[in-house]
Formats: structure tokens, C-alpha cells, sequence
DNA sequence: ACATTGACCTGAGAGC
DNA sequence: TGCTCTCAGGTCAATG
């Protein structure tokens, strides 16, 4: 679930209650999440320390202590933040928790463990090193760098745009939103688009992932417009009143209306 | 070089 | 009630 909308609203999050509070204890409850690192070793290097402020690139999400380390955090299918005011309220299955002095607890919640925690010294050189696309919200990431991104692709339109290294934050679910809001079938293939489509699609991109971001990922602040609460086969297409339907997409569940997005190309 | 598929992991929800 | 099956979703290694 977590794309670049949800990885926002977590930072939002973050930095509105987390910042600038000493860290007393960093709790490890699944080693599992924690990659690159031992535990005692997260603690040690933050223990005592505080975040001073947040970077998001894609569906990554970086915490900086300013000169000591960041923590990356990677949210898998699963994974989200909390912020209790209440160092004894938890979550379902919290997996690492920051508590702070003066009471107040960060905590990283993953059900399907696909998610990680680890340090790094530097976000660009992680970023690099992983070789990932500008963040899809970024400036210098435009229509024309999303087209020139996008140019000589054989595959469809669909994995393209989900495909890190060519930009970071789009996922699955977001994917398919971008496919509505154009009317495009999933099945659409990035040779298919003219330069002028392609560039309208990069627009929705931009408006999509905004628009959910000013929502919070709520859906009762979602426009009524919008796919992702009704991603469910047999769901009444917000548009035209068309049946959702389930098709396989590159082995991923792709959610479409046949009426509005048309039949499979080809 | 690029594209696609399956494994990873675990619980929710559906169906029987 | 309780069991079994499918599905969710991001990433990476393996395969085409």
C-alpha cells in the first residue's frame, strides 16, 4: 500500500512529532527489520540523539539526526508510522519504536515484515548506490524528463511507471490510478503513446499523486473521481457507473473500468 | 539491455 | 465455528 502519497503523509507526520526530541531508548521488537545494523548498534548511534528533520525520495522516507546518522525507512506492503503522545499506546505489530524523553513513542509498524529500518551516513549516496529514479514529484523531473525517461520502452505503460529506476514513488495501486484518471487500459504499452499522450500522462501524474497527498491518503477527502477506493472487482466505477474488473498485469492485480478504459489493445 | 515472473512474508477476508 | 484458499503489495533474484 505505501507509494509516495502515504510515504509523504508519513514525513508530514514525522517531522510534525518527532522532531527535536531527545531519543531515551530505541526498542527493537522483530531483528528481522533491521538491515545493515545490529540493534544494540541502532541504538547506541541514536540513543541520546534527535532528528532534526525528514527527506523523502520515492517510496523511501529518511529521518536525519544532523550530524550523526539518518534512519531509512522502507515500508514494504505493510508498513506505516505512528506517533503516540501515550508511550504506552502501540499499534498491531509494532516492529522498532523510538521512545522519547518527556514520554511521546515513534513507531514503525509492519505486519508482513517487508518493510526495513537501517542507518545510512548519506541519503544521495544510498539513493545512488540503488540506483533509483528522480522521486516522480521532484522539480527537475518534468514532462520532458518523463518522456526521455520513458522513450524506447517496449513494455507497458503500467511497469514503466512503477519501475524505480526510472522514477521512484510509483506503485502499484498508483499506477492504476494514473491509467483511470487517462483513460488508458492497463494493457497499454508506452510504444502505443504519442510524445503529446505521454507528456498528459506525467500531468496526471503530478495532479494524482498531489491531490492524495493534500488529502492525507483519506479517502473520504479523496475527489469522488478517484479510482482507489473502489479498487475491487465488481466495484461501481465512479465515472461512468461501470463494473471494476481484475485483470493480471505483469503478475500484478491491476483494478479498470472496461467502459471508461476500453478494451485490452491489440 | 530490457522485460517479466516467482519468492519472500503474514494476516484479513471470503467461501465452504 | 473453523478450516482452507486467495489476495495484498514492494523488491530482488532468476529467467526469458
Amino acid at each position: 500500500m505505501p507509494e509516495l502519497p502515504h510515504i509523504e503523509v508519513f514525513r508530514r507526520h514525522l517531522d510534525a512529532t518527532s522532531l527535536e526530541k531527545t531519543i531515551a531508548e530505541v526498542e527493537v521488537r522483530d531483528e528481522d527489520l533491521v538491515k545493515g545494523v545490529s540493534p544494540a548498534e541502532l541504538a547506541r548511534r541514536l540513543e541520546g540523539d534527535r532528528f532534526v528533520g525528514s527527506r523523502r525520495h520515492g517510496k523511501y522516507l529518511f529521518a536525519g539526526t544532523g550530524d550523526g546518522p539518518w534512519v531509512l525507512f522502507h515500508f514494504g506492503m505493510s508498513g506505516f508510522l505512528s506517533w503516540f503522545e501515550d508511550p504506552d499506546r502501540e499499534t498491531d505489530y509494532p516492529k522498532v519504536l523510538w521512545h522519547f524523553e518527556d514520554d511521546g513513542v515513534l513507531i514503525f509498524d509492519c505486519m508482513r515484515k517487508l518493510g526495513q529500518v537501517r542507518l545510512v551516513e548519506e541519503p544521495d549516496d544510498w539513493i545512488s548506490e540503488k540506483g533509483l529514479g528522480p522521486d516522480a514529484l521532484s522539480e527537475g523531473f518534468d514532462r520532458t524528463a518523463f518522456r526521455e525517461a520513458l522513450s524506447g520502452r517496449r513494455g507497458y505503460l503500467k511497469s514503466a511507471l512503477m519501475n524505480q529506476e526510472i522514477m521512484a514513488g510509483v506503485g502499484n495501486e498508483f499506477s492504476d490510478e494514473i491509467l483511470f484518471q487517462r483513460k488508458l487500459h492497463p494493457k497499454t504499452k508506452v510504444k502505443a503513446l504519442s510524445e503529446k499522450e505521454l507528456e498528459a500522462v506525467h500531468d496526471t501524474l503530478t495532479h494524482v499523486m498531489e491531490t492524495a497527498i493534500s488529502a492525507r491518503m483519506e479517502t473520504e477527502n479523496l475527489p469522488g473521481r478517484f479510482l482507489l477506493p473502489h479498487r475491487d472487482e465488481g466495484a461501481e466505477c465512479p465515472r461512468c457507473g461501470g463494473e471494476i474488473r481484475r485483470i493480471e498485469v505483469s503478475g500484478r492485480g491491476s483494478y479498470f473500468c472496461p467502459e471508461c478504459q476500453g478494451e485490452e489493445p491489440e
